[in-house]
DNA sequence: CTACCGATCGCCT
DNA sequence: GGCGATCGGTAGC
């Protein structure tokens, strides 16, 4: 288990370690291969307009999850970092609890499990229910990677501000990413 | 393979 | 009242 301190700072700094980590929520999850960073001051971040009922959790301590809903329908997973900057977690190799996952996800290919943010939320049975949730090894588990492996930056996907900066961080050459480059014909 | 569009609703202006 | 940190289906090349 990572313990606090890993997300106790600037999402920024933290996403990219997060790469290789085993992220689990109930036994079910696996490798982080695609997350994004949000932080504080960045007008693309929940946590820009300032403290709200939805985005609290942003604002909390470091080391608990936040929960929204997106588009109406998906359930997206944030790791709380510090100064309510957090980190969007996109893309798991599905390792464990893959009959639980086949389950919720029945006639969908495997490789598309837990490939982007409202998929894997419906993959590791991500509900309102686990927003502040605390990442200390109960439901939520964070385990620390083994070896280092070879992290790409990107343009973050699907946001229409602060588009230029460089904070998608993905597994280099992970067929389990939602986007190999940036998004849909981004160079 | 890429492109477009509808679904669906809580939150912020 | 408008707008998403998205997805899945369909159409077309």
């Amino acid at each position: 288990m990572l313990d606090a301190a890993f997300l106790a700072r600037d999402a920024v700094a933290a996403a990219p370690d997060l790469i290789g980590c085993t992220l689990l929520l109930d036994g079910c999850g696996g490798r982080l291969v695609e997350v994004e960073a949000y932080t504080r001051d960045d007008p693309a971040s929940h946590s820009w307009p300032g403290p709200t009922a939805r985005n609290a959790a942003m604002f909390g301590p470091p080391g608990h999850v936040y929960v929204y809903r997106s588009y109406g329908i998906h359930w997206l997973l944030n790791l709380v970092c510090a100064d309510a900057s957090a980190v969007l977690v996109r893309a798991l190799v599905p390792e464990w609890g893959r009959e639980t996952i086949a389950a919720r996800r029945p006639g969908v290919p495997e490789r598309d499990w837990c490939r982007g943010p409202g998929r894997l939320g419906t993959a590791l049975g991500i509900g309102p229910q686990h927003d502040g949730a605390l990442l200390d090894g109960g439901a939520f588990q964070l385990h620390q990677r083994d070896g280092a492996p070879v992290v790409a930056a990107t343009r973050r996907i699907g946001i229409s501000k602060a588009v230029e900066r460089p904070w998608r961080f993905v597994e280099a050459g992970s067929r389990w990413v939602s986007s190999p480059i940036g998004g849909p014909s981004a160079a």
